[in-house]
DNA sequence: TTAGGTGCAAAGGCTTTGCACCCAA
DNA sequence: TTGGGTGCAAAGCCTTTGCACCTAA
């Protein structure tokens, strides 16, 4: 796989979509990041229009660039698995540590559960929370 | 377990709030629906006003009674575990469908996943978005 | 009785849209 | 060259807030 900006144009390109500054941009924003609200996301793109910046983001998530993010009332944009190692994290609700869970279990059922409802998953967030190990000893 | 107006009751009690026509209403406009977005919750509930039911489903998620289920740009409302037996969803990204699932397989690989690391889960999140079957077919 | 809850209306924010100009292809 | 993309500004929504009245406890 080539570099995530590669990947970008090349998506663009097989949907017909110019290849723009502003897009460029935004992407670069998005980037090694890690989620970001519309208003961080804004904030560091000083020169980019704030109208632009939702019309990339609504074309980014059509084409399967970046997706939006449970968080309560609010939302975080991040790009999607296409610019990162898919993984899911269990986070200790006590210390707050993240554990990266790099494991296919979970999406082999996902895909056998969605398949009973001849449904056709194109992603999917997991979030666990929980006590670490340590913070169970600690209690 | 009672039933599902006692539940709420309870709680409400358990935390000094009143229990009022109003809360009663927004909470009846809910039980046995499928999450319903904002706007169709107010739609449901012609004579309570709009801020009232903001108000409401701002008080019955700090104290444990619905969640919110993010769907892209928009969310939608709904009873949580207390009220329903545990349960996910599918989201069809093109029509907003949402198709509840119960089973306890993936309830059961997190429980085994989570062993793996020594951690104690204690609550989890799961959407799952792609195409419904209607909309494959339309496609 | 009275502290908290509600309706109403207005304000506040976030998101979308219309339009003229600009630029990637 | 030209159709799509962008900035700007205004409109449109959705959500929150202030306040006087109402009601559950």
């Amino acid at each position: 796989m080539g570099s995530a900006q590669e990947t970008f144009t090349s998506i663009l390109k097989a949907h017909r979509q110019s290849i723009t500054k502003t897009r460029l941009r935004v992407f670069g924003a998005l980037v090694g990041q890690e989620p970001l609200s519309m208003h961080a996301l804004v904030a560091r793109l000083p020169d980019v229009d704030r109208a632009s910046v939702y019309r990339a983001v609504d074309l980014f998530e059509r084409l399967g660039i970046i997706q939006h993010l449970n968080m309560g009332w609010k939302y975080k944009l991040e790009l999607t698995d296409k610019f990162a190692d898919h993984h899911h994290h269990l986070t200790c609700v006590k210390c707050g540590a993240t554990i990266a869970m790099n494991e296919n279990e979970l999406e082999q059922v996902i895909e056998r559960l969605a398949a009973v409802h001849s449904f056709a998953p194109s992603a999917h967030q997991i979030e666990i929370q929980g006590l670490c190990s340590q913070c169970q000893q600690a209690a």
